[in-house]
RNA sequence: GGGCCGUUAGCUCAAUUGGUAGAGCUGCGGACUUUUAAUCCGUAGGUUCUGGGUUCGAGCCCCAGGCGGCCCA
């Protein structure tokens, strides 16, 4: 007798131990409870689309073997009824009669099955008195035996186990199943769209010798085998650029970004993202073709550009979408022109005058930055670009053709929250150059957020980028954007800690 | 990082001022050959997140911690 013996079943909560039993009482009985193989004829969506309309009370004559987890069970002296389900939520009935299966099957049933269990019954498709469609058994067998009970059915259930445990979400809940199809869906519409417009996917690294292409912290690791720390990319952007160098005129990559950061309604440390370049364009051509990739995906998924989010709401994503400027629309949301010349000074107390704390070392350009998303970014419900960032925060973006202090780059914001960004890119390797010394400068002085000096990376510029268009999105937004849900349920298996 | 809220049976939730921890569903036993979250009768199920403290007595009050949610930075 040990103190540190694994929990024996004894130990277990009733309904497990009991499982365990029956688990137990299969096998003593020669019926193995997780057999290899099984005779299924028909799925139950093929059942439910060749009898849609019998009326009730109907022998077809054909006879099928289906599987299915059981959902519900419905059991009287001589009759039992069971309803199951397959993976889409597709149901079927099944009916198990003393007359059909004999007692002794209809009495292991009873026994044995418990809800969640999956089960194999064959027998003939008929329709009940009541009309519904069913298969009436002459045997059935335990497909797999589950040893857990299912949460109960028709309560919600709470938000952390739902993510914690997906599995049971996706077995219990529709809208869980469903958004992984929408997902599916969304991921699949951008590649068709790409692909109708020429444009090739890539993979570039994620396990990167020097981090670049964003401003965030990223994840250290270590190889063992080169003897040096690694970095999970934030961002594919500056691989994507070698890309273009390289000829690749149309790029797109659709993979996982890492960013050191918490977790929030709109943020995860590891998210998907859709980064695309094109050679000869424009912030201007790749705002056009963000809205189409957008609205194709709307298409694709839901049939329409005009959405009905989680909460029943409506959300019009169809048709042009409106542009304002960064600067002006600020200057029209403090009753003052701002403008690149503006000091810092005057826009911290413009923050204080409205209890927005920053920090005091941030300068002209984060605090715009700062000063838009508050006043005006978290404000904007229907799709809206807003142009002409500040130079000082875009080291990867082309000073604007005729503006001065402004670089070619638009946000777009989605009920209150940043969709995507894009950038008439920078092309000119010694102006990139400066830009990356100075955010060397910065990460100097303490700003851990700031780019590093990627040699490489200028090295391919030198060899000449042409004029390119650049875009990022997130590709969770993006199902955020048309579903209204929060980033933990876009997320299949979002990072929680540990139990 | 800060503030607030939550954490109780397999699941969803109650529990008055600090005084024997309850319900529904689930489970278990029984009845029932047309049910639809079947119904009816009976019955079991608890380290109240963890560790300290106050008290005659703590699910409840105090301290520390874990996990989660919301808001703020």
């Amino acid at each position: 007798m040990t103190d540190e013996a694994p929990a024996q079943p004894d130990d277990l909560p009733e309904q497990l131990r009991i499982r365990r039993e029956k688990r137990a009482r299969l096998l003593d009985e020669g019926f193995d409870p997780y057999p290899v193989e099984l005779p299924r004829t028909h799925t139950l969506a093929e059942i439910r689309r060749a009898h849609s309309d019998l009326p009730p009370d109907t022998s077809t004559g054909e006879v099928v073997g289906i599987t299915g987890r059981v959902m519900f069970v419905r059991n009287t002296g001589k009759l039992c009824f069971a309803t199951l389900v397959e993976g889409d939520g597709t149901e079927l009935q099944a009916m198990l009669s003393l007359n059909n299966v004999g007692s002794d099957s209809l009495s292991a049933w009873k026994a044995d099955v418990d809800l969640g269990d999956h089960v194999f019954v064959h027998g003939e498709v008929i329709t009940s008195r009541r009309g519904e469609l069913s298969v009436l058994a002459d045997e059935w067998r335990m497909a797999a035996k589950s040893l857990r009970p299912l949460p109960v059915a028709h309560k919600a259930l709470n938000e952390e186990t739902r993510i914690r445990q997906r599995y049971v979400d996706l077995i219990l809940r529709p809208q869980a199943r469903d958004t992984v199809r929408t997902r599916a869906g969304v991921t699949r519409a951008l590649r068709d769209s790409f692909h109708e417009r020429g444009f090739i996917e890539v993979e570039t690294p994620m396990l990167q010798t020097l981090h670049g292409g964003a401003t965030a912290r990223p994840f250290v690791t270590h190889s063992n085998a080169m003897g040096m720390d690694l970095y999970l990319r934030i961002a594919p952007e500056l691989f994507l650029k070698r890309c273009v160098v390289g000829g690749i005129e149309k790029v797109f990559e659709i993979n996982r970004n890492f960013r050191n950061e918490g977790s929030d309604s709109s943020h995860s440390p590891e998210f998907a993202m859709l980064e695309f370049y094109q050679a000869y364009a424009t912030y201007d051509s790749m705002a056009v073709l963000t809205r189409e990739l957008v609205q194709e995906a709307a298409d694709a998924v839901f049939g329409t550009r005009e959405v009905t989010l989680a909460d029943g709401t409506p959300y019009d994503l169809s048709g042009e979408w409106t542009s304002l400027t960064m600067y002006g629309s600020l200057s029209d949301a403090l009753g003052e022109e701002i403008t690149p010349n503006t000091p810092a000074e005057a826009l911290h107390k413009h923050a204080e005058a409205r209890d927005l704390e920053v920090d005091p070392k941030l300068g002209h350009g984060k605090l715009v930055e700062e000063l838009w998303e508050h006043l005006v970014g978290q404000h904007l419900v229907a799709p809206t670009f807003v142009r002409d960032f500040p130079v000082e925060t875009s080291p990867l973006t082309r000073q604007h053709r005729t503006e001065p202090g402004v670089a070619e780059k638009w946000d777009l914001y989605v009920r209150g929250f940043e969709l995507a960004t894009g950038y008439s890119e920078l092309v000119d390797p010694v102006v990139e150059r400066e830009r990356l010394v100075d955010q060397a400068k910065l990460r100097a002085t303490g700003d851990d957020e700031a780019m590093r000096l990627d040699e490489d990376f200028l090295r391919a510029l030198e060899y000449g980028m042409p004029p390119s268009g650049g875009v990022g999105m997130g590709v969770d937004r993006l199902l955020m954007a048309l579903t209204g849900l929060g980033i933990r349920e876009t997320i299949l298996f979002p990072l929680v800690r540990p139990e």
